[in-house]
DNA sequence: TATGAATGAGGATTCATTCAT
DNA sequence: AATGAATGAATCCTCATTCAT
């Protein structure tokens, strides 16, 4: 009866990330709807009544996951705005460019999809998605757009809007690849698609 | 008043497409799994037995949906197409003008949405919709740039990659709208979306 | 508008006999509640709503299904006891050889299942079937044994009991067949099974 | 008292058991069909739900049972067959009289019926009937009968016809009770028809 | 804390029966 | 008399949730 009895006292702490973690995976897999919680606990190593010791619900279990992906993805923002001092002429194409490789593997573009479609039936996922994750990440472009046009780099006109038209593109790849898979001939190459469309917004296609 | 209204007649041929509708609704709203064939047919002005005269299975009446749902989208872009006389420099605005008010008030974002959500768990959806839909849009755009390229009107770079640039924030617009409501105050106006996009992409928003 | 319209008006009262002819199929292969009234319809040529004028219920179409398969039973039991004239020895291999034969063959083996199967549910078809079927069978033979055991031809005992020494076996066989098919190795002749019993319910297996 | 009844506590164990007993009565008494897995769970003390713990569907449960019901049959038949020591004309009403009385009036002439009934729909349950319970049953005397033949016992002749013989008049008085009840006059005493038979096929009921 | 057997509300599906044509 | 589209009660089965251990 001495202190090692690791079999499960392991962490004890640890148990609810982990099976958020374990949670993720099948959420995205599966749908909130589609999920059996059954396959989170054996994903997460454990019994189903433990997931009530975490969390009250299904429901919970699938809110408290959707936050922490969207929190990490807020951090990846956060990091990814920290290289804002050039010009935006030379953000843009490192901004997308590290989108194309940060993003694309992960689970992001999965759990982007995931929120997506449950947005309907978590509105207020949709909020903290919203005011976490998309006006936070709008509005940090937002404000580096104002600055440059304040500049005199960038033409006038709505800021939100020219934010809309760079990163668009990129997350609709993500999408691309993560609804219709790599297999499709018309899935776009992400670093490509990152580089073109750097200078096409930039400089226009449009030849004078 | 002399139409001899039976008031609720037998018609064999205009249930399948009545049903169809009302699930669409239905689907839209709940996704699959959340909805109810109870709710479905009450919507249908039907009893529940009589949608499976029609459909199979709950997946049956989904996929039949869901189909329906593409090919109207469908005719939307063959429409959206036939103006395609003039220079592209011409054609972007008014597509992405059209874009913005056809798709915009109708069910057409939803269904988006809806395939987007379900497309793990129907793949054969996600490929109708990926050949019949996303791959003939893209096909009709990419033919556009690479014969305007040819002219000399849009500068070198790949075709496809130009289109996503093109078409992406105005789907990403629909999308914000669709997902976060319009209460949203980020949420972009779609008509200035195009007009602003449009001169953007085609003439760069950077500064010369 | 002159009376030959022969398409329909045909034999207006054959319908109720061609669909219990129907239903006995259905009902012989599916047992009761397997069978689906659609494929009764199905096999007698007309539509499901046609049963309903000529039978209030599915069970009622059981019932008179049975029924008249009973009674058709009865008839072959009336007929092979129309040859007692001879001897009891005479008689019982004639009678056995028959059975063999004529019932054999044809859908008797299968309504005996069918019957035996809803017996339960359907008190009042045992009843006729015992009433109409058994009783008049064991009560027949039991007369010829009494007349027998009167003669001295046949030993003193229950006359009922022997009837069933008698026949069970053929029964037996053919439930046998009907119920293993006569894929099984182990499936009697019947035949040789009416022969060999009549010699050893005669005169016994025991050499003396 | 001391035994710590829990009253109610957790036996993973003794419930397939339980169940399965519960459906043997449900089953027999109502079909396969007829059969509501409410009754069921509710004979079994349990809920419906439990019942798929330990069965996957209604079928496999009716499998279980029927199939631990012919095992049932099968060790009856076994120990009937342990008294195989003396000669044919003694071991004859032995053995029909104990079908009388173990067979009689326990749950397996039910279980007969219902293995009959659902044969159709069931073709593997004929098969394991067929196999472990009748062939066994039917080789056994078969055995038994063509030793007798060897040692000049029994007349010659073809063994599994003559086990017939021997064993379908029980076999038919049996389902004759279990079919028409006792109330039917007609219904045999199964002592004296096993008394009787015995007589009878060993030494024929023709008066030489 | 952790377990997993037990629960039972909820929803898809079937099919006998009806009735407007 | 005949049809077959429409109905909805009935029932199997799933799975989130509970609780005795």
């Amino acid at each position: 009866m001495n202190e090692t009895k690791p079999k499960w006292s392991r962490r004890k702490d640890a148990r609810p990330a982990e099976i958020v973690d374990a949670a993720m995976d099948v959420f995205v897999e599966h749908g909130f709807a589609g999920t059996k919680l059954t396959e989170v606990a054996k994903r997460a190593g454990v019994a189903k009544g433990t997931l009530y010791l975490y969390f009250e619900t299904k429901e919970d279990l699938f809110r408290a996951t959707a936050r922490q992906a969207l929190s990490a993805n807020l951090q990846a923002v956060e990091q990814a705005s920290a290289a804002f001092d050039g010009s935006v002429a030379e953000l843009v194409p490192v901004l997308l460019k590290r989108a194309a490789g940060r993003l694309g593997d992960g689970r992001i573009p999965g759990i982007v999809r995931m929120v997506l479609a449950e947005s309907r039936a978590f509105p207020d996922l949709a909020r903290i998605w919203h005011d976490e994750v998309v006006a936070r990440m709008l509005g940090l472009l937002t404000g580096l757009i104002a600055a440059a046009q304040a500049k005199g780099e960038i033409r006038a006109g709505d800021p939100k809007l020219y934010a809309m038209s760079i990163v668009a593109p990129m997350i609709m790849g993500l999408l691309f690849h993560e609804v219709f898979g790599s297999e499709s001939d018309q899935a776009p190459d992400l670093d490509a698609l990152a580089a073109q469309h750097s200078q096409a917004i930039l400089n226009g296609i449009f030849m004078d």
